[in-house]
DNA sequence: CCCAAATGTTAGGAAAGGCTAAATTAATTG
DNA sequence: CAATTAATTTAGCCTTTCCTAACATTTGGG
């Protein structure tokens, strides 16, 4: 029981389902090999996820053949494929980590987090966008602040910049 | 390898050290009925892994006595800590999940964000905690806009209000 | 068309975690 | 202080996930 997520997999077979997913998008199709190299295990490893992803109805596999996912499997699929890009979006553009480490992070963590947290998340990023107050250059000062910038100079000015623009809304 | 973290400790050890820091907080010492109980597992289980634990110099153990800390251990029991008290306070307060659902989704995703990340999201919960432009009622207008409940008009009289309390910066 | 290289599968086993049942040690209390 | 109860540990086994080595199948170049 590596992993007790809403849809009964471990984060491995996640995992397996999203390489799927994305050899599928990229060549139509999925071979155990590049599923192999994607995840860096074994073939032999392979073959046996593919068993068990089986069983479970999730991918069409018949041995010495192509994989494909299921109607289910690709539901599944694109779900874990939502968080991760939601994810990393918000590692890489609001906490401004690198793109290595956003991408690093949002693999273990899409694993992690539930349909609700994610949603929420969805929500909170949109209202960053949206809001007048978080909009625009206000990313930019949070970047100030992470280097020290932060005086009420600066603040006063961001404030009056924040304020223009939303005059705009009228 | 379940779970390759800093620490070189899979997701699993890393909680029962978080456990085993908790008990000694609370009565000075731990023993392994109740570090069975909080994390829902036998006792069998619980000494196979103060074996382990043991092994690494993260705890002092005794077959049929207490358990404590190391230094070492307690260090990394502590980040843990911090971590997963980071990330509920972020799905709780920021993201607004219920209590239980903020719980669960630390207690996921202490083991999966890398120390980087961690002291990113901190640097960001103190920018919007002192941001003039996030701070305050903010949070409530993340709410409503939740709801449902976001309009020109609200957004005006919300910008209004930010830039008056704003203007006792001078 | 046929054989080698590439690809895929089996067999057998290791390591991590968990479990139950049985044995052992510690604690309590009559 | 002896016997019962509570707490721990051992022993033995299961599952997941990975590995290597050996075997099987496909495929493509001569």
């Amino acid at each position: 029981m590596a992993g007790a997520h809403q849809d009964g997999l471990s984060s491995n077979l996640e995992d397996y389902l999203e390489t799927i997913f994305h050899l599928e998008q990229e060549s139509r199709v999925a071979r155990a090999k590049d599923i192999a190299e994607r995840l860096e295990v074994s073939r032999a490893s392979v073959t046996g996820a593919l068993k068990t992803l089986a069983d479970k109805d999730l991918i069409n596999y018949e041995p010495y053949s192509y994989v494909t996912l299921t109607a289910q499997g690709e539901k599944i699929a694109r779900e874990i494929d939502r968080r991760h890009h939601i994810l990393k979006g918000f590692f890489r553009d609001i906490l401004q980590l690198g793109n290595e480490a956003a991408e690093a992070n949002a693999c273990r963590v899409e694993h992690a987090m539930d349909q609700a947290a994610i949603d929420r998340l969805v929500n909170f990023l949109d209202f960053l966008e949206h809001c007048p107050r978080t909009g625009g250059d206000w990313l930019e000062s949070f970047e100030g602040f992470c280097r020290g910038k932060a005086s009420p100079d600066n603040c006063r000015q961001c404030l009056a910049d924040c304020l223009e623009r939303g005059a705009e809304l009228t």
